[in-house]
DNA sequence: CACAGACAGTTCGATCATTGAACCGTGACC
DNA sequence: GGTCACGGTTCAATGATCGAACTGTCTGTG
C-alpha cells in the first residue's frame, strides 16, 4: 500500500500489512517461495519497475523477510533468501490462492506434497498423509491446459514442477 | 494496491490482490468479520478518508465479497455484509494475524472456537475438537492488558469478546 | 411544519507513490 | 581495451490517496 502505516489500528493485521501491503510485495515473496533470487528475475518475472523492486527488496530485508547476501558466482550482486520468517508466510499466500481458486481464478497451479503427491487441502495439509508439510516438501505443479501469458525465463523455468525454495534454474 | 492490475501476472494469487491488495481493502474485511456493517462504523474504526471508503465498500460489493443491502432501521442508509465469498477470506486474515503475532507484533487478540474455549492453532482448527470451526463459531478475545490507541465506538465494543459475523452493538 | 443534527456519501486541491525511461558503476567475457 | 549484462539510482509525468468542505437524505424534536 502507500507509504504510510496503519500506525492507528490496533491490530496484528494491520502490523502485517504495515510489512506485506504495498504493492508488489506479496508477489515478490511468492517468486522468493518459486526459488527466484536475483534482482533481474523478480526484474523479468514481475514487471515491476526497477526503483520499486530495489525498494521492496530493500524493505523485505529490513523487516527480516528476505536476506541479501553475496552471490558467491557474480562477485558485486546479491542473492536475495527467505529467512524462516519469510518461509512462514506461505499459508498467507496459500490461503490467497485457494481463496482465488474457489472464487475468482479457478485451474491455477496445484501444490502436492512431496512424499505423497497429493494435493494439499484449504488449510495446507497434506490429507493423505494427515501432516502438514513444511514449505521445502511442497511441490508446485503448473497447470498445463493454460495459456502461458508470459515468455521469461522464470515464467517458462515455472512451467515444470518445482519444489518450492529450490532455486529455479534459468537456462 | 494502486489502481493498476497485475493482468500479466499469470496467477491465482495475483488475482486475489488485484481485488484484495489495495489499501484498506483488508482492514475493511477484518471490521466486517468483526461485525461492522455500517458506513459509520467503518469510517470511525479505520482512519480512511470517506472518499477511499466509499470507492473500497462498492469495490468489494462488485467482487461478491460484500453485499450491500437496505438498513432495515433507516431508511435511506445500508449495511455492508458478508458474502460467502467474503466469509471465505477468514483464513487469509487469520494466517496474517498469526504470522504478525509470531514475528511482529505478539500479544494480540485470540481467537477460539466457541464450543470449547481453545485457542485455534495456525491452520485455523481447533486442537482440542480436531475440527476447523465455522467463521461464526469462532470468538475474538482482546488482550486485556495491552494499551487502546483507540477511542471510537467500534474500538470500545471490541474490547468485549465478541462473536465473529455478529453486528457489533454500538451504544 | 420548521429546524437541527446525524448519516452517507461526492467533490476538490494538495500531497505522496508509482511508473517508465534514461543514466551509471561494476564485473565478466572476448 | 571494449562490449555487454547486471543491479541499481535519478528524474519527470502520471495516478492514487488524503483531509477538508460540501451536498442531499432521513430522523427526531419542538
Amino acid at each position: 500500500m502507500l507509504g504510510k502505516d496503519y500506525e492507528r489500528q490496533d491490530c496484528s493485521i494491520a502490523r502485517a500489512l504495515e510489512v506485506l501491503g504495498e504493492r508488489w510485495t506479496l508477489l515478490i515473496v511468492r517468486d522468493a517461495l518459486y526459488g527466484v533470487r536475483r534482482f533481474s528475475d523478480f526484474h523479468a518475472h514481475l514487471d515491476v519497475p526497477k526503483a520499486v523492486l530495489s525498494q521492496r527488496l530493500s524493505s523485505l530485508v529490513e523487516h527480516g523477510i528476505l536476506e541479501r547476501r553475496p552471490d558467491p558466482d557474480h562477485a558485486g550482486r546479491n542473492l536475495y533468501e527467505l529467512t524462516a520468517a519469510g518461509r512462514d508466510l506461505w499459508p498467507v499466500l496459500h490461503s490467497m490462492l485457494v481463496w482465488a481458486d474457489n472464487h475468482e481464478f479457478p485451474n491455477s497451479r496445484r501444490f502436492v506434497h512431496h512424499a505423497c503427491g497429493t494435493k494439499l487441502d484449504g488449510a495446507g495439509a497434506c490429507p493423505a498423509c494427515g501432516v502438514t508439510p513444511a514449505v521445502d516438501e511442497i511441490v508446485m505443479q503448473p497447470n498445463v491446459a493454460r495459456r502461458n501469458l508470459r515468455d521469461d525465463p522464470v515464467a517458462i523455468a515455472l512451467r515444470k514442477p518445482h519444489r518450492l525454495l529450490e532455486p529455479i534454474d534459468i537456462g
